[in-house]
Order: C-alpha cells, then sequence, then structure tokens
DNA sequence: CGCGACGTTGATTTGCCTCAACGATTGTGG
DNA sequence: CCACAATCGTTGAGGCAAATCAACGTCGCG
C-alpha cells in the first residue's frame, strides 16, 4: 500500500502495466526509520536509491572543518541518495540523514539494473526526473553567485513553504550556504523593518 | 565525418548499430557557429540541444543588474543548452554563445522525441549523461559554499587545465562566482607567495 | 592608427563569519 | 515528575573575504 505513491509519481511520465508494478514490488523494499537515523553515511557505499513515502531527510556533506553543508532535503514524493556513490558504488561524500521518523522505498544497485532491463520505460522515467533535478540545481548555483542571503532565503520560503516548518532552521542557514547565526539576523531584520 | 566523436561518445554508454547511426544523422543537424555568436539566447525558446564537435562555448545567465554568471562551459565531447528551456519549450534563463568558431550537432525537440522512439536505448544514454552531469553540478554547489576562491580556483585548473587555456580569466572569475578584480588578485598571490 | 576588450592594481566598503554569551525548549534518566 | 543536559535560536562585538569603484596598461584587430 506503501508503493500507491511511487505507481503514481511514475505513472505521471510513463504508464506501468499491473505486471510490471508487482515487478517493481518484488525488486524493491520498504525501509523506515527513526528521526536522526543515518539512511547512508559518507565515507561508506550508497547501496540504495530512495524514495520518499513519508517523512523529511536531509542529505548533506560534512567537510574538512567539520562543517556541515545541506545538499538537498527530501519529503514526501522526492527522491535521495548521493547519486555518485550509488551510480559507482564507491564510498560516498554525503550523508543521507532522516529529520522526521520516515518510510522509504528503496532500490538496491543490481536490481535496478534488473529493473531497466525487465521494464525499459524505466529509463525513460528516471532520465525524466534526473533531468529536472539537474536543472534545479544549476538554478541553485546561480541563485547562490547572483542574489543575496537575504532574497535567497524569500526565494526558498517561496518555493519549500512546506519544508520551513518542518526542518530545523540551521539546517535551512546551511542549505542557502550561510551561518545560522547570520540566516537569525536577516529574520530579524524582516520582522522590525519592511 | 562531424559525426564519428558523436557516435564513438555514444558507444561508451550504449551501443548503436549502422541502421540508428543513419537515423541519428537523418534526425541532427550539423551547425557551425562564428566566435561570439549566439547558438541560443537568454529569453528565446531553445530550439536545440547541441553536442560539441569542436570548439568552445559558454552558457551563462545575465542577472537583473547586468551580471553575467557562466553556468557551464562546453568543449569538445561535450552538450551545452538550457535544458530547462529545452525540455519545455519555453524562454530560457540562460544564453549560449560561442567563445571559439565552433562545430556542433544539433537535437530538436521532436526530433529528440522521434529518436527515443526509433532508438530506445538512447533513453539510457541520456539518462547516464544527466546523471553524471547532475552529480557535477551538485559537488559545485557544495565547493562554493565550503572552500574559499583560491581554493576553488586550484579545483577548477586542475579539473578542467585545457578550458583554462581556452577561455578569457573573467569568465573564469564568473563560473568560479566571483569578479575579475578579485581573480587577478588570487593570481598575484600565488606567483609572489607559494 | 585608434578603439574596444581584457587584465591589473589600489583604496574603500560591505556582506557575512567567528566567537562568545545567553534564553528557551525539549527530552530523558534517575 | 523533576532535574539536568542537549539542542536550538538570538544577540552583540569584532574581523575577514570578497565586492565595488576608479584609474591605468596592454594587446589585438578593424
Amino acid at each position: 500500500m506503501s508503493y500507491h505513491t511511487l505507481v503514481q509519481h511514475i505513472n505521471r511520465h510513463v504508464t506501468l502495466t499491473e505486471a510490471e508494478v508487482e515487478i517493481l514490488k518484488s525488486l524493491t523494499r520498504i525501509k523506515k526509520v527513526r528521526k536522526r537515523q543515518f539512511v547512508s553515511e559518507q565515507g561508506e557505499i550508497t547501496r540504495y536509491e530512495s524514495y520518499v513515502v513519508e517523512g523529511c531527510l536531509r542529505c548533506y556533506h560534512t567537510d574538512e572543518d567539520g562543517n556541515e553543508h545541506v545538499v538537498q532535503f527530501a519529503v514526501e514524493d522526492w527522491w535521495t541518495a548521493d547519486l555518485h556513490s550509488f551510480l559507482t558504488q564507491s564510498p560516498a561524500h554525503f550523508s543521507v540523514e532522516a529529520i522526521e521518523p520516515s518510510v522509504l522505498i528503496q532500490f538496491g544497485y543490481n536490481e535496478m539494473e534488473e529493473l531497466y532491463r525487465s521494464i525499459p520505460k524505466l529509463e525513460r522515467f528516471f532520465r525524466t526526473i534526473t533531468q529536472r533535478a539537474y536543472v534545479a540545481s544549476q538554478k541553485r548555483i546561480i541563485t547562490s553567485f547572483s542574489k543575496d542571503a537575504s532574497k535567497r532565503y524569500d526565494e526558498f520560503r517561496n518555493r519549500y513553504p512546506t519544508i520551513e516548518q518542518r526542518v530545523p532552521q540551521y539546517m535551512i542557514a546551511s542549505y542557502l550556504g550561510i551561518s545560522p547565526e547570520f540566516l537569525s539576523k536577516i529574520r530579524k531584520r524582516k520582522l522590525t523593518n519592511g
């Protein structure tokens, strides 16, 4: 039953038969995680790509100085993983951690290849969603170079109003590329001034 | 004959038959551009995705203040386009302009769909290269948040030694997200000090 | 030749960081 | 059920990386 939203999600791009849905179910697994539990860890090989049925997670990098940088948030109907680690089965640069208790549908590396073989339509599906993710990622680069922190925060709130409610402020700061203290000051300015 | 490198490039990921290569040729076109010529312009609909046979181009965004921000460079064996504009056939946020006289192989929107239909393997090919591009893009975001300009410049030189030779310094500054003056100062520091 | 494109250099300013101290809230073990 | 510790956000002082502005040098090209 957890598969309902995933199948709907895929069917927005291609059309799966009943039989194909069964294959999909047989080659993936449901995973539940607690709050603060890791789905995959920096330094280890990312074994699964995860579709979020329910919950909220963050994908982040910890740099040499120990500072964390949020690569991506993932809520219902999103995907998350260290894609490079998953695709090459090499050690990850990012960790994925649950911010809320979450339910995931996980795709293993070998099973994913088997899925592409048995359901070639999925090539198209994953091509499409990856292209979208890539477009969003490029946009984020340009925004971070062309706008100051206050405007980036406004854009974030407009684009992801639900996420803003669900994740701690310091993670949003990290996603925006600023310090938590500075985000706090930005918020204060917005309240007192315009 | 310009198709030789493209076919090789695709064959690193999937295997095209002779007949398929012919289809590919029939549904794409060769385009030559002068230095400084636009391949596509911000504000207009991006009609083609381009594979670079020869030359060097930049994809960039011009913001409200008139400042330019390089999204991507493209040299031999790379792809370039405003992907969002191409996929949705809506006005582009990025322009693509030749830095050197260049030879491109162009894929139109309708022809691309026809190609996917007649050569389904291409779904896999484009899925793969998009995933790689997405991975690189995420890495660029994290680098720009976690390292200072001098280190980013070092990384750029190491990763793209040939590009550094071929494009003006102010475009590299733009790609790195810093002002041309500051890149000049960084270079001077590197010469005088360590 | 003269102009436009590109790079350099210095003076000044600023957006954002770091550090440190301090509430407020949450959750957890005794 | 309380006490205490984490966790999270706020505030202020001071500092630094990088931007801005302005002037100037150089080169290639029409």
